[in-house]
DNA sequence: AATGAATGAGAGTTCATTCAT
DNA sequence: TATGAATGAACTCTCATTCAT
């Protein structure tokens, strides 16, 4: 990150948006015949239907037609798959935000419906990753906790900056406001069902931007 | 709940609120001698701090000196056990919001606001019975999702007549503005801690007051 | 005890052989129906022939017609198995002690080999139980290891009594004859194979002799 | 052994010791850049330490920054690779207690002694080679049983010679005298501590010298 | 209402070993 | 000589549940 003058900025300017959150490198190095990548899939299909507990080893490897002691060639526990799947999810949520973004204007409020609108749509119309770090809470697994909280929060930063830029009153309860927003628009996977393709109420997009504009009070 | 005329009103009037969600009874008839009672509060302990898949039937008896297959005595699953802690718990998460909207003037945004704090007090700060609500979801137990699901939309209803009466912008998405507002109070539960006692930021009537703040928009 | 005049006696009397190492009481109360002791002995026959390592919880049940979640109602690990497997050994093993000492004169040296005989023909001849304990090395089982010293302990102290008492020269290092002798006994059970009935030579008991007068030096 | 004359001695003499144990030569050739060496070692180490059955595969080439796989391309098995500990170890002990006959002087009592001497200070304070031979029972390994059985009878054979050596009354049973010295010896690994330095009781010499002058039955 | 024993299925995990590369 | 992936079998243990007493 370069240093650049922004003094006159009152509030970070877009670049600095993925400041605390760079997306990380893609990961685990794939060697060309292993068949991990085909486990780490089937575990996030899998961890995103039925959840951590409901879903065993077995039926893990099922899908690539391996036995339960091979996974362990990959990983070394269950815990450790999740967090690995957890590491995918928030690299494809920060993609998916980062390239909703690109482009954007340098309006806050704007670049904050655009944020918005990128992960819903990653989360209720992407792959399976995103949908894990959203249902798969840490407390749900004891002995991963820690490293799945810190994997949400390099998410969440990114919406503290976007909301850090919003043009806001002074006194206003931005970590309010944040926490507000994202309990929104994650608990949209307890009662979002895709609806018939026609129907332009209710897609992820037309969420993400009512929440935003619920928020903004405008009009 | 009898018809009465309220043709004039623009929006439901308050007596409606809880119209699909009548307060039921206390629940199942206490034998002296029980220790059902006792039974349903350590499985409410649990479910809310460990989740349900992390507690076992052993762990929940072992508070009431039982043993396991005591605990069939009284419920049949440790599914219908958990939907007996959910009942009770919608119970009484439907009786913190109407003694928090009892009194309330007619205002709808200041019976919303009541009715928010009034839950989040009791999420945050009451007892286990309503944690479990929220926090064990009826995905988390497929055999039982139709009957959790069923009480939560009982509890949610009531959100629904609150929000009807708000007196909003023709066109404007009701169903949205409530679901939104319920992610966010629901979400609490994952960042909440209990702060300082002389912090007057954050406490959940405070929480539930700027939420509710900034969907009203007014300053 | 209680206290004697015991002033003259120039080594302990032989009464207090036992003073560190009182029988304990029969063990587990058994009830009627349950068939933890058919647990207890196939586990201490397979232990004695196979080894800690080697025997399975399901060698271990079969004999029973159990499954092998079915021998946790009655011990909690395999390590509290063998541990009470030891205690029934080391209970016998006194036992065995004792009663080879029943009637015997007050003559230490006589004591002290009709003590060997008693312990060599409980070990080479007798139940499986005694066997494990000598056979199966607490640190082969770390978990459980400070319980199983403790027991061999326990056993082992009979012994320092009864080397306690011996006539020995002044400055005699009663505690190196203890563990020699012990090491010696307990030693037999790698090359003690049963021989023929009418053979003399090799018995367990003849063993005892030979290695109490080997000791004593005397023709 | 070339057949000599010694028709006066009463019992074998010292250059016969060794006759069925001779030392083997320094086994495997060591290619320059083979880590098998290494492999032994840790092995060596690890069996000492934990025994056989709690030392995986993996923990011994952890070492050597090697994968599991590829211990095999230097021991067929972990049978094998025991065996091979074995050999050295007993390979070790041969030499220690030749090098304590080393110089000795035609007295089978004082020969007698320096080779428990040395044997004990080998197995205490020695490299994990022998201590393995004495740790790890053949029966704990049953498909290796019979060669590891082999290799210590070769060694034992030492001390067979030795103690045919001993002037004894006519009709001793010397055999029993050998399996009662040898069960002393080995049995020390159970409860030796090395002491403090300055300390002249107990140590592996001071034990060596003991046991012999117990058996002795001299003053 | 409660017990204690047992079930039966399945959980996550380990491990010695194999083998194509 | 070494690797990395995979095997296959076995492991200890957990758990919700049943049932005669």
């Amino acid at each position: 990150m370069p240093p650049r003058a922004r003094a006159q900025a009152s509030w970070p300017v877009p670049e600095d948006t993925f400041a605390d959150a760079p997306v990380p490198p893609p990961g685990r190095v794939q060697r060309a015949s292993s068949r991990q990548p085909a486990i780490l899939d089937e575990a996030a299909r899998l961890f995103s239907r039925q959840g951590y507990h409901d879903t065993s080893i077995r039926d893990i490897v099922r899908a690539s037609g391996m036995l339960p002691g091979s996974l362990y060639c990959h990983f070394a526990s269950k815990e450790d798959l999740l967090v690995a799947v957890y590491e995918e999810g928030v690299r494809r949520m920060l993609e998916a935000v980062a390239s909703a973004l690109a482009g954007a204007s340098d309006d806050p409020w704007q670049r904050l419906e655009r944020a918005c609108v990128g992960h819903l749509e990653g989360l209720l119309q992407g792959t399976p990753y995103a949908l894990v770090v959203i249902r798969v809470l840490p407390q749900d697994v004891p002995a991963a906790r820690e490293r799945l909280v810190e994997l949400r929060d390099r998410f969440e930063s990114v919406f503290a900056n976007l909301v850090a830029a919003l043009p806001l009153a002074a006194g206003a309860d931005r970590r309010m406001l944040r926490l507000f927003l994202l309990g929104g628009l994650n608990w949209t996977q307890f009662w979002y069902r895709p609806a018939a393709p026609t129907r332009q109420r209710d897609t992820p997009a037309e969420i993400g931007r009512k929440m935003v504009s619920l928020l903004r009070g405008a009009p």
